[in-house]
DNA sequence: CGAAAGGCTCTTTTT
DNA sequence: GAGCCTTTCG
């Protein structure tokens, strides 16, 4: 037991020992906040007889619980396994399956994701006679989210309407919450706001998980809303081993509704709580640790920590600027190959960060240029591409027929003549009869109705559909999931819909990796694996998928970096309008959300930092001239090295430097190369026009030729026959 | 009814 | 630049 403890400093061996009463922990980045969590566990178990199935903790990713379950050695695996731990999420959803029929909750309920949600709110707006373009749905949903995340309910959220919009809201969230009823779903926020309904109405089932929790703990907890506190609250409401472990300093999810307040009014809702500081950081150098502090020092919303490191001084942060997004990426693919190439690093110890998915872009193309071995964190991208989106939505047909959303996707998908007429009249129908589409397509399907609804054609194509989906709903109680999943594939004509596609044969790769998927859920019993496989899908998150093996370069958003850490840290995109971004600028308190960002990303570095930026930046297909971030000015100039001030004239030069240097891997035709924005040029084809720009391209040049007859072109110049004109 | 083409909006971040 | 929706034609 003594091993437990040995290694720590005195303020980490605080935290793991006081395992009594409300305890917050205040954990600046790098202080070792994952070893006092798994270590608090092992002590609790070894050294004071706590029984894994009593202890509780919480987690930001499904990752993070899975890491931690590996880092819990002392304990056998079993013991480590009666840890009931995850994300809020996938905690809650575990509760409503086994006891959410107390609150009226079918166990088969299905976990609409983001996509869901929004194609809910836009049919709950055209059932009410709104305008989906008027409003637009995301907006109304945000709003929804917002009440649903201070458990309101939609009857509470409209007596508070104030405006317009809200009252509006108010009227989409009523039938929104109809329709999830209907449709046997729940949205992420119910999977919390439901427990919260469950624990309040029915005191024996609180009281059962309060028995059961004798320690809790919750990690990343500035990043928690109203209603995950008051989950905690309820749940260790007797034992009152309530241990919650943040940074206020890298609260970055409020536009989830995380509240930094939980974490600011904790000791006032808990005033016995003991509060530990861990202050001294054992990731970065002193340079990184300074350059980080400086950034978040300007914060106004902050509970002050002193962050010290023993650490090496280490190499100044580096500051690079860069025309465009195009040569920022290439300055950072070159820079990663020559610290690889000098040993400095290895390709798996970098992770290049950036405020917006869509900058990755251009960073992935510099990457596949230089030939750089890369991993993209982004595993629910995979899950949100149309065709595994629709052989999801079969499977969650064939789980919960009521499930509306799901049913409306592949009704018609591969097409087998069910048109919009029909499904407009189909769904105008259940819902006037409270039901769901597929119970009315049951009952047509049956003859249960007293007069046709349709002619005779329509009719037999609908039951034929009803046909198929029971029979895959006979089988799927008595066949292997993959087996099933293979029938269905097969039977819908999904494969050969694919095949038949123009980039089919990456959809059905696609398909075969969901497959993949579905093949870890494959031992589970017939009536067991499916559900498994849908709730395992609804709740995975990006980082997830993130795997140590292989030595790539890590691109990742600066929100999903959160709790990681790699020896070097590109930051890209350091602009105004981008980190800080644009949507920021008229709020301070989204500026100082803006900032922390910032400070996570660059506190994620062991030895190195680089932040770059691009002068100019390509942004919805219109390029945007950018400001340095003006975070880079809160670095004293002491601690980074590299290009500043920035002038418009030295990027003009510096942009004039790399126009002249040879492309890496491949030489460009030097007469493709003369060809210059303003040159008159003839084309077999097009005639005469002018450049009116030409920047290279892996390798090529690309030009945009606005010809005389034929208007503007983009063409690429090895390809297209131009002749300069003089 | 279905495929193809053109026009439109949007992108912050995600369990 | 891309996905989504609408329009148009067969």
């Amino acid at each position: 037991m003594t091993d437990i403890l040995s290694g720590l400093n005195p303020a980490q061996k605080e935290a793991v020992e006081t395992i009594q009463g409300p305890v917050l922990i205040l954990a600046g980045p790098g202080s070792g906040k994952t070893r006092v969590i798994t270590h608090r566990i092992s002590y609790l178990a070894k050294v004071c007889g706590v029984s894994p199935r009593h202890i509780m903790a919480v987690t930001f990713t499904n990752k993070a619980a899975k890491e931690m379950q590996e880092r819990l050695s002392v304990l056998a695996q079993s013991a480590a396994r009666d840890i009931t731990m995850g994300t809020f999420h996938a905690i809650c959803a575990r509760i409503l399956r086994i006891d959410g029929k107390t609150i009226g909750i079918d166990t088969g309920f299905v976990i609409y994701d983001q996509d869901d949600q929004v194609s809910l709110v836009k049919r709950a707006m055209l059932a009410l006679n709104l305008d989906p373009k008027q409003h637009s749905p995301n907006a109304v949903l945000n709003q929804i989210s917002q009440a649903k995340s201070q458990m309101l309910a939609p009857a509470d959220y409209i007596k508070l309407g104030r405006s317009y919009f809200e009252e509006l809201c108010g009227r989409v969230y009523e039938r929104y919450q109809e329709l999830l009823k209907t449709s046997n779903a729940l949205d992420f926020d119910d999977l919390l706001m439901r427990t919260v309904e469950l624990f309040r109405k029915h005191k024996d089932v609180l009281d059962s998980y309060q028995a059961r929790y004798t320690h809790v703990m919750v990690d990343e907890f500035q990043d928690t809303n109203l209603v995950q506190y008051e989950l905690v609250k309820l749940i260790s409401g007797k034992y009152r081993n309530l241990c919650v472990v943040g940074d206020p300093d890298q609260s970055i999810y409020s536009w989830r509704s995380a509240d930094l307040r939980n974490i600011l009014n904790f000791e006032k809702d808990y005033p016995d709580a003991k509060t530990i500081m861990l202050e001294q950081n054992y990731r970065s150098t002193k340079t990184i640790l300074d350059a980080a502090s400086a950034v978040i020092a300007a914060n106004r919303q902050r509970k002050l920590k002193q962050l010290f490191t023993e650490n090496e001084q280490g190499a100044p942060v580096t500051l690079a600027e860069a025309y465009n997004e195009a040569e920022e990426a290439q300055f950072v693919a070159n820079e990663i190959e020559k610290l690889a190439g000098r040993g400095e690093a290895k390709l798996g110890e970098i992770a290049v960060m950036y405020r917006t998915n869509a900058q990755s872009r251009a960073l992935e193309e510099a990457f596949i240029r230089y030939g750089t071995a890369y991993r993209l964190v982004a595993g629910t991208r995979f899950y949100e591409r149309k065709e595994v989106k629709d052989v999801i939505a079969y499977l969650r047909i064939i789980q919960n027929p009521a499930d509306d959303i799901s049913l409306m996707r592949i009704i018609n998908v591969p097409t087998r003549g069910i048109g919009e007429r029909t499904i407009a009249d189909l769904s105008a129908w259940a819902r006037s009869r409270e039901i769901s589409i597929y119970a009315a397509i049951h009952e047509l399907a049956e003859n249960l109705t007293e007069k046709p609804l349709f002619n005779p054609r329509t009719t037999k194509l609908l039951s034929d559909f009803h046909g198929m989906i029971e029979e895959f709903r006979k089988q799927s109680a008595e066949l292997p999931l993959l087996k099933l999943f293979d029938r269905v594939i097969n039977r819908t004509g999904f494969q050969e819909y694919l095949a038949a596609m123009p980039d089919g044969e990456d959809r059905l790769d696609n398909v075969m990796e969901l497959r993949g998927v579905a093949q870890d859920y494959n031992d589970l019993p017939p009536g067991e694996a499916l559900p498994a496989l849908l709730e395992g899908i609804a709740l995975v998150s990006d980082v997830d998928g993130l795997s140590e093996s292989g030595d790539a370069v890590t691109l990742i958003t600066l929100h999903q970096a959160k709790g990681l850490e790699f020896p070097v840290v590109f930051i890209a995109g350091m602009e105004e309008g981008i980190l800080p971004h644009i949507r920021s600028f008229d709020d301070p308190a989204q500026m100082e959300e803006e900032r922390r960002l910032c400070y996570v990303g660059i506190t994620r570095a062991r030895r190195r930092v680089y932040l770059v930026r691009a002068f100019r930046r390509a942004m919805m297909g219109s390029s945007n001239v950018n400001a340095p971030s003006r975070f880079l000015k809160d670095i004293p100039d002491s601690l980074t090295s590299g290009a500043r001030p920035w002038k418009a004239e030295q990027v003009k030069l510096h942009r004039r430097e790399v126009e002249l240097q040879a492309e890496p891997d491949v030489d460009v035709n030097q007469e493709l190369t003369e060809l210059k924005a303003g040159d008159a040029v003839r084309h077999t084809k097009f005639g005469e026009g002018v450049i009116i720009s030409a920047h290279p391209v892996r390798g090529d040049m690309e030009a945009i030729v606005a010809f005389k007859d034929v208007g503007v072109k983009k063409l690429l110049l090895s390809f297209a026959k131009l002749e300069k004109v003089e």
